[in-house]
RNA sequence: GGUCCCAUCGUCUAGUGGCCUAGGACGUCGGCCUCUCACGCCGAAAACACGAGUUCGAACCUCGUUGGGACCA
């Protein structure tokens, strides 16, 4: 049974970068019919905040990486490192060290000094005494020589020299657990069996793989994939841009467009472009997740989302825009409206907030003229292209396209002008701006009422 | 600085020794459509980092150089 698991720490909002880590474990596990653990790992008690928790929780859920197990908590686990630790103590493979921090530092500068590495100079490693009212730390004792390789599923085979890694801490002084050492008695114990993770962790997986090794587990496979990068071409942080996957839905994306773009952030199939979750589940694999760094194109997830919202059906759209209009503070009293502004607007909005504010003069006679469309096309000059047109509509006994059609020709033969002259201002009278949805399409959804009410603002506005 | 990793259009990528005159997508530019804005459609420019080798043949294999990144300090 294929087991992965995504185990970020609450000490930031979810990004994405760890979104994408998420997905990839996700979709690698279902893809296999496997289990995907979520797993918090707050033992950075100082770091560690609730608000990122709930952060990472929420922006999980809306994309829809769903977990199976979790989540679990590493500060509900100390405990368990402890013994771990402990039983490591007990069969030689660590000790005791008791140098004090400044004593190590004092060492790692004299290294420095004398051109060699700061590692740790093993002074306590082959100490043979124990001294009880001695604060002390456990080192767990890396093999002197050799080597440690693994093969990587995305790299292949990757060695390192034991004479590189140093003794590293797994408890500290104050009994809590480190890092590397957490990591893989939580592995262990959950069963996971592919570890997929940015490489950053490249350079961790020696060490792991020795602590595997002295607790007796046994060693699950490794994907290490690229990071993501901003346009610096350096790992994606706070100041490219948005620091939460949250922020993505705030500003009006869907979580279809988003989970397919970061799909394709790193992973190719062929030439496609477009996919779905069912798809993802069914196609990805780790053998087509590429090797170098990608950056974040936020053109390309704009189009996509653009993409999603013209195929995603009206009603869910509609749903969306609500949501988006009332988050705007426009009271949406009519919502038999929402389906025909969907319809007009989806193939016009790259996001809903977008949508939302193109959609806004639909629920408000009392709509506000932009400046320059008002000053071009509310003026003396065009009062009697709207006062025909009032006239003209105000006669029709039925709203259609065609007899609307059918005014507009005649103040164009009248008048002379062209027809854009003359759509142009009834469109600022109905909307407020010199771009909008086909004309018709605007009266048909504002209503007899609205259009004339509009108009005849319009025109005493030009008064 | 040490260790490890990486290298195809501006960006995401296809490519796993002959199918490559290097394909697709976003973006850019030009055109068509058109009541505005979009959508859509058509077209164009745009890349194998460099140098050696291996081979009948290399974007693909090997080595080196250069550049970039991550981690540690």
């Amino acid at each position: 049974m294929i087991k992965t698991r995504f185990a970020p720490s609450p000490t930031g909002n979810l990004h994405i970068g760890g979104a994408r880590t998420a997905l990839f474990n996700y979709l690698f596990a279902k893809h296999n019919n496997g289990i995907f653990v979520l797993r918090i790992e707050d033992t950075d008690i100082e770091r560690s905040k609730e608000e990122y928790t709930q952060d990472i929780l929420e922006g999980l859920r809306w994309l829809g990486i769903l977990w199976d197990e979790g989540p679990l908590f590493q500060r509900e686990r100390m405990d368990i490192y402890r013994e771990h630790a402990y039983r490591l103590l007990k069969e030689g493979l660590a000790y005791r060290c008791y140098c004090t921090p400044e004593v190590l530092e004092e060492k790692r500068k004299n290294a420095l000094k004398e051109g060699k590495k700061p590692n740790y100079d093993r002074t306590c490693r082959d100490l043979n005494m124990e001294y009880p009212d001695r604060p002390y730390v456990i080192r767990f004792k890396t093999p002197l020589e050799g080597q440690v390789s693994f093969n990587d599923i995305v790299r292949g085979k990757i060695t390192f020299n034991c004479e590189e890694l140093d003794d590293l801490v797994i408890l500290r002084s104050d009994n809590t657990p480190t890092y590397n050492f957490t990591v893989v008695v939580d592995d262990a114990l959950m069963g996971i069996t592919h570890i997929i993770r940015g490489d950053d962790h490249i350079n961790n997986t020696p060490r792991q793989i020795l602590i595997y090794k002295a607790l007796g587990y046994s060693i699950p496979e490794f994907a290490h994939v690229p990071l993501i990068h901003g346009k610096d071409r350096t790992r994606l942080s706070k100041r490219h841009g948005a620091t939460s996957l949250l922020e993505y839905k705030n500003e009006g994306f869907l979580p279809e467009a988003l989970m397919n773009y970061l799909a394709r952030l790193g992973w190719a199939y062929k030439d496609q472009e477009v996919f779905s979750r069912e798809e993802l589940i069914e196609k990805f694999d780790l053998s087509h997740v590429g090797k170098s760094p990608a950056i974040f194109d936020m053109d390309k997830l704009s189009w996509l989302n653009s993409y999603y919202i013209k195929n995603t059906d009206d009603r869910t759209i509609a749903k969306n825009l609500e949501y988006f209009l009332e988050k705007e503070g426009i009271a949406v009293d009519r919502k038999e409206k929402l389906i025909p502004v969907v319809k007009s607007l989806k193939e016009r909005a790259k996001t809903l907030k977008e949508m939302a504010s193109m959609a806004a003069y639909f629920f408000n006679d009392n709509i506000e003229y932009d400046e320059k469309a008002r000053e071009k096309f509310l003026t003396p000059q065009t009062r009697d292209i709207l006062e025909s047109f009032l006239n003209g509509f105000k006669t029709l006994h039925t709203l259609d396209e065609a007899s609307e059609k059918k005014i507009i020709e005649d103040i164009v033969r009248q008048t002379n002008k062209k027809v854009v002259d003359v759509i142009q201002p009834i469109r600022v009278a109905l909307t407020g701006r010199t771009a909008s949805p086909g004309i018709f399409e605007v009266i048909d959804i504002l209503g007899r009422e609205s259009v004339e009410k509009r108009i005849d603002r319009a025109i005493r506005w030009i008064k």
